[in-house]
DNA sequence: TCGTATTTCGTGTACGTTAACGCAATATAA
DNA sequence: TTATATTGCGTTAACGTACACGAAATACGA
């Protein structure tokens, strides 16, 4: 609309009577600047309302934004977390022109120490920012910590630590994704059917999870039966010998509610007893997953953009380093239901 | 990972023996340059793999590029196309310094004066690229025909034109969409419970969601009876008569499916003659629609990111206009299931 | 052959910002 | 007082590209 002049900090300088090297030191809270004439100028820039033009700035700059992500690597288990980093490529493409560069710290989902060595790792880097996946508590804690005290800006990813502060949260509410759940089963079978809530996990990650379900059912007032299970390993001998043991005590189980990616599992076991009627409801869309959506064994996935939060993380850092802009402290990516007939429009390839 | 060294125009000179100016006339595609020194110019630049910076491209060049939209505007019956709007303006805010304006001209839903008058009024602001929701087809056709004839790259948006070739089209799907509605149904309903599905529009155009949803049943052998109206009046009044008397004659009705954004009259009309047994899902999360799934009268909205969808117009023309990039032909935007408890999370306010 | 037109190319300035350099003016120490 | 630091500020050369201007080289006509 409104054709509005920009002005630049040569204007800046001509009204206080400066030069642009006295305005330029102002701007970047550089020294060498009397009071006075500090105040002089910032009144100014707050008349103009200047806007510094970002490409100009950006193209004299030779400052690089080293950001670190500390992240699971993707393995045969699960490769949920190709996604995020996916996303953070994209984004990394996307910004490359403003000098920001990423240093991968892959750890091993399961291994402690990895997570340490690659902790070790990303000090060496000397990086200006930190993509964190903070799933070994203590050690993450402790390392945040260390990062708030540098001032090292700091974004959690897919789960956050609630005790310890950072610049950003990027993933999505687990109570509330639980209760959407609830809410797909509870309209999808009868009122009394009884549904089987399981954790298949080598720790209890699900709590907020199974709060929101049952919370869910409780607010509605159903009377309806929920088991619940964990299961402490993930392959597929035990878990086929726990299923079956379940599925005999309680023969009324009409529907499973797998609590994390590992639910193409659970679908696997089902197709190898023969049974169709039983409703599966589980997370991510992973190759596997995709596998049984797709022929019909799993009925709903619930997914939380994988891609786009590694997106968001890197573009998160990027205002917050470059652009100097204000982030938001908790950005809850959408709770997305996914089936055999609407995936294939999931893939949010190019941004947005 | 690897430190890429980027070459410029100026090491591209240096290596075929000319000035920068020369190498700045054969990028451009200007004339002055002897066939000989083009070609040499040209297998350099391939060699090097050169990737303008685009940063100082834009400083240097003082091209405005103006984008037209030609959509309608929000109404009282809908305010649907608020959010293409607003990711519009996201889109806009995010890319002004390369110089992209955006001209508006909203044309009245349901008046084809103001359409023609708004293609006038678009014809005079010259601009670059158009932006077109093509509502009224023949006079569409024939608009999207002068564009195509001036070279002047157009982007369909919600909805296209089969026989007329464009840019881009950026929607979704149709038929895939009404495939998910019926499934939807398929699982939460009886295997016989009857379904009406309801167009209510002064015009037929849902020819393709119809189609798609009884492919859908098709496809799953289902013998679930299906009825069909068409409601040609908006106003609640009509609406209302018309469905008691279906209503009556179709006591059997478990599901109404309706197949725009129109869904929340007949949640209201559900909610007046006090039925809750009958499951809703219709299109679009408006501000009506929204209080009526809020309250549970209707279960399911699909949207499909109506906000991005504008975004993604106007960042398509920025990457074919500024970037000088290859853009898709078709951009199906996701299908996305909203319910009461998902809902909130659906503000896709920055990206994706 | 010379003169002119045309083709082909190099030079220079600008875009808005960064940051190094250096010169005054003032303060501090001797 | 003079010598030395310190503070406050202006100047200037980049960053990589766009484009106007004009110069050199070549072609063409007589």
């Amino acid at each position: 609309m409104g054709k509005q002049q920009n002005y630049g900090i040569k204007e800046i300088a001509k009204r206080a009577n400066v030069s642009i090297g006295t305005v330029d030191r102002v701007i970047h809270k550089r020294k060498g600047v009397s009071e006075k004439t500090r105040l002089k100028i910032l009144k100014i820039i707050e008349e103009l309302d200047y806007q510094p033009n970002v490409l100009a700035s950006r193209l004299a700059s030779k400052k690089i934004y080293r950001i670190g992500v500390l992240v699971p690597s993707a393995s045969k288990e699960t490769d949920f977390w190709n996604a995020p980093i996916n996303g953070m490529k994209r984004a990394a493409e996307e910004i490359k022109q403003y000098g920001v560069e990423i240093y991968y710290c892959f750890f091993q989902l399961h291994s402690r120490d990895s997570f340490l060595t690659q902790i070790d790792n990303l000090w060496k880097k000397e990086v200006h920012g930190v993509i964190l996946s903070p799933l070994f508590k203590e050690d993450a804690r402790q390392f945040v910590a260390d990062c708030n005290k540098q001032k090292l800006p700091l974004v959690y990813i897919d789960s956050y630590l609630e005790d310890q502060k950072a610049l950003s949260y990027i993933g999505f509410n687990l109570n509330d994704s639980g209760r959407q759940v609830a809410q797909l089963f509870d309209y999808c079978l009868d009122g009394k059917d009884k549904i089987l809530v399981a954790n298949i996990s080598w720790k209890i990650d699900d709590f907020h999870i199974e709060q929101g379900f049952r919370s869910y059912l409780i607010d509605k007032g159903s009377t309806r039966p929920v088991i619940k299970v964990d299961i402490r390993h993930t392959d597929y001998a035990y878990i086929k010998d726990s299923l079956q043991n379940l599925l005999k005590d309680h023969t009324d189980i009409k529907g499973i509610f797998v609590t994390n990616s590992r639910v193409n599992i659970v679908a696997k076991f089902m197709e190898d007893i023969g049974r169709k009627d039983i409703f599966i409801i589980g997370y991510d869309m992973t190759e596997e997953n995709l596998k049984y959506l797709k022929n019909g064994t799993i009925h709903f996935l619930i997914c939380h953009k994988p891609e786009f939060q590694g997106y968001q993380g890197i573009m998160t850092l990027y205002q917050y380093l470059v652009l100097g802009a204000d982030v938001k402290e908790m950005q809850y990516m959408p709770i997305d239901i996914l089936t055999n007939q609407n995936y294939q429009y999931y893939q949010m390839s190019n941004e947005l």
